[in-house]
DNA sequence: AACATTTGACCTTT
DNA sequence: AAAGGTCAAATGTT
């Protein structure tokens, strides 16, 4: 169904974690998350130091695998790179993975279960939904975890939480922000755009997938409990973008 | 030859 | 208009 695509063009899941190059690591560590990638763009960001990186997945055509990542140096620390997921991997990376298991560091990284990831990004579509209307600007979009970050840590971590307003206030501080910083329509638009120059002309793609995010959100709202937002049957499918490469051919 | 990266142009969002 | 994000041609690598 045509919405079950919107929905999932405006709930792309994003965050960001933080990996700090090592010794052990190497240098060329930092980016091995166990999934490949190719990069496709690189830009001087203002008040940055160092550039930022695009990269999407190495399968995006293959695999329709929209899973997308931006490389950014931190500015103090340049040890440090924050890493910025956008997209879940529907890719099958274990088949395709073309990254040894380098160091011991690494293979923390890679083990990362990518069905925890689907989760996380389930939980994270979830989240968003609430915190819909929130002015959440001023957050820092982001927040970082370990690598060998548990599900179940994950889990009941997760759920306890009581209100997500508390999460939001408390922001980068919280041992585990899942910072919705989801509301953006622009990474909404951005990751659409691919797609758009696909069929350009026709403008009104746009316009309606503002008004059926309206339509999300309104839903939303009415549904105001946090909790209550994540009662949503949490179906992978159901999130899964799976399902993007149809659009082509529906408008081609 | 096929695939990846670099890089300035181009597009979108703010 | 400017900043961020993406495209795509040129270039590099396997």
């Amino acid at each position: 169904m045509f919405l079950d695509w919107f929905i999932c063009r405006k709930m792309l899941p994003l965050w960001t974690e933080q990996v700090r190059v090592t010794s052990e690591n190497g240098l060329e560590g930092h980016n091995d998350d166990g999934y490949s990638w190719r990069k496709y763009g690189q830009k001087d960001i203002l008040g940055a130091k160092y550039p930022r990186s695009y990269y999407r997945c190495t399968y995006r055509h293959v695999q329709n695998c929209w899973a997308t990542k931006q490389v950014q140096r931190s500015d103090d620390d340049p040890t440090v790179f924050e890493i910025t997921y956008k997209g879940s991997h529907t890719c099958n990376q274990s088949n395709n993975a073309v990254q040894p298991p380098a160091s011991p560091e690494n293979q923390e990284l890679n083990h990362k279960p990518q069905q925890q990831n689907q989760m996380l990004f389930d939980l994270r579509a979830k989240l968003r939904v609430n915190t819909e209307g929130l002015d959440n600007k001023e957050i820092t979009p982001h927040f970082s975890f370990p690598s060998t970050f548990a599900s179940v840590d994950f889990e009941s971590r997760i759920f306890p939480i009581s209100t997500l307003a508390d999460d939001v206030h408390l922001g980068a501080n919280s041992p585990l922000v899942v910072s919705p910083a989801l509301s953006e329509s622009n990474y909404f638009s951005a990751s659409s755009t691919y797609e758009m120059k696909r069929f350009r002309g026709v403008h009104n793609l746009q316009h309606l997938e503002s008004d059926i995010a309206e339509i999300v959100s309104a839903h939303a709202s009415t549904t105001n409990s946090p909790i209550g937002g994540m009662e949503f049957p949490i179906d992978p499918v159901e999130l899964d973008p799976n399902f993007p490469f149809n659009v082509q051919g529906f408008f081609t």
